[in-house]
DNA sequence: CAGCCTTTGAAGCGA
DNA sequence: TCGCTTCAAAGGCTG
């Protein structure tokens, strides 16, 4: 906060300490992703192994050194678990806050990589601001399946006018008022979105979903939810008749991606290649490590990524709560959950199921 | 075919 | 304020 927060507030609120990370052991942890996987990869299947055979955390717990360690060090997990407010520090999108580090290979910030020449980044492309409304695209999470391979193709390049980045990223009064900004939906630009670009095959695209700003936003699904979806996915098309009614539901909103959503976003392909794995419990495993594996500034450009991700849907969708949702997912177990939850730990560690239950004495201060 | 699994983080709510 | 609960994504698995 001191050295941050001299801005002015967040409008989200935000507490706005910036936590010093520990640089202890930061250079340990910067694996090359392939070595990492590969561990992650044999790490996943012997705690499988271990796992069946019935054995307690310390099975679990030797497959995977860093978590050990982690656990050893409780004022390192403290650390490590950057809160989100820790991005506020960043929201001034000063020019010079990430330039040249934190944001390769992100994005959205990013954004405008692709459509430089050399797809270099330039300096002003860390500004929030780079976000492509030409597109059309969601400023936010739409962007990270997109990421590189999406824009590599280079066929919507096009519509990227080269000075966007200079309009839109130099000069911002306001953090708050100017988002919307962000997302001008030029007439047409939709219909020059390329298939393979996630959301904008979403279904709300075609109707329901778009939202009154005339931003359409992956956060809006319709209520029928999944088949609704792949029926959209493969037809491209509206509902026929039938669905009608449904159509007249109320859409679900979604609660925007929180940073580690929006790196599983990003990184699930990635992981999914690399190991040949397709279940998303043992991928998002590996990334819960890669997570806590991240530097401070991989993981910052995360959380705020987030937060504008909040941000964002904050104002597209002001009386929107995230308790309209509760109840829409129906957990047939609640008493499994609940036994489950009082058995185990919900911790800076993760979710905690008794085998690897955390001794008190190694759980951080704020978990105690 | 709905829900589970699995992860972290945000938010809501009751005490 | 604290602690618990729910949901966000995702895709194979299960009953």
């Amino acid at each position: 906060m001191p050295q941050l927060g001299s801005g002015g507030g967040d409008d989200l609120g935000a507490t706005d300490e910036m936590l010093a990370f520990k640089d202890e052991g930061e250079q340990e942890e910067k694996i090359p992703e392939n070595a990492f996987t590969e561990r992650d990869l044999a790490d996943l299947k012997s705690s499988l192994v271990n796992e069946s055979e019935g054995t307690g955390s310390p099975a679990a717990a030797a497959a995977d050194p860093e978590a050990v360690r982690r656990v050893q060090d409780p004022q390192r997990v403290y650390q490590e678990k950057l809160p989100d407010h820790m991005d506020d520090g960043m929201k001034h999108q000063d020019p010079g806050m990430y330039k040249g580090s934190a944001y390769s290979g992100y994005p959205f910030l990013m954004l405008s990589d692709p459509y430089l020449p050399n797809g270099s980044m330039s300096p002003l492309s860390n500004k929030v601001p780079v976000v492509q409304p030409s597109h059309g695209v969601h400023p936010l999470t739409p962007l990270i399946p997109y990421s590189n391979d999406h824009f590599s193709h280079g066929s919507h390049s096009p519509h990227l006018p080269a000075d966007i980045n200079q309009k839109q990223g130099v000069h911002r009064p306001s953090q708050t008022s100017d988002i919307p900004g962000f997302y001008p939906l030029p007439p047409g630009g939709v219909g020059q979105i390329t298939p393979s670009m996630g959301w904008f095959t979403h279904p709300l695209m075609l109707g329901s979903g778009m939202h009154t700003t005339g931003i359409p936003h992956p956060a809006i699904v319709p209520h029928s939810g999944k088949q609704d979806m792949e029926h959209y996915d493969r037809n491209m098309k509206p509902q026929p008749e039938p669905k009608r009614e449904k159509e007249a539901k109320k859409p679900t909103i979604k609660k925007p991606l929180n940073a580690f959503m929006l790196y599983m976003k990003e990184m699930r392909a990635k992981v999914i290649a690399e190991c040949t794995l397709k279940e998303s419990a043992a991928i998002n495993q590996i990334l819960g490590r890669r997570w806590h594996a991240l530097s401070r500034e991989e993981q910052a450009k995360y959380y705020e990524l987030a937060r504008k991700e909040r941000q964002l849907h904050m104002q597209l969708y002001p009386g929107w709560s995230a308790r309209d949702n509760y109840g829409k997912k129906k957990r047939r177990t609640r008493e499994k959950q609940q036994d489950s939850n009082s058995g185990g730990k919900r911790s800076a560690f993760g979710t905690y199921k008794e085998k690897d239950a955390v001794p008190a004495q190694f759980l951080p201060m704020e978990v105690l």
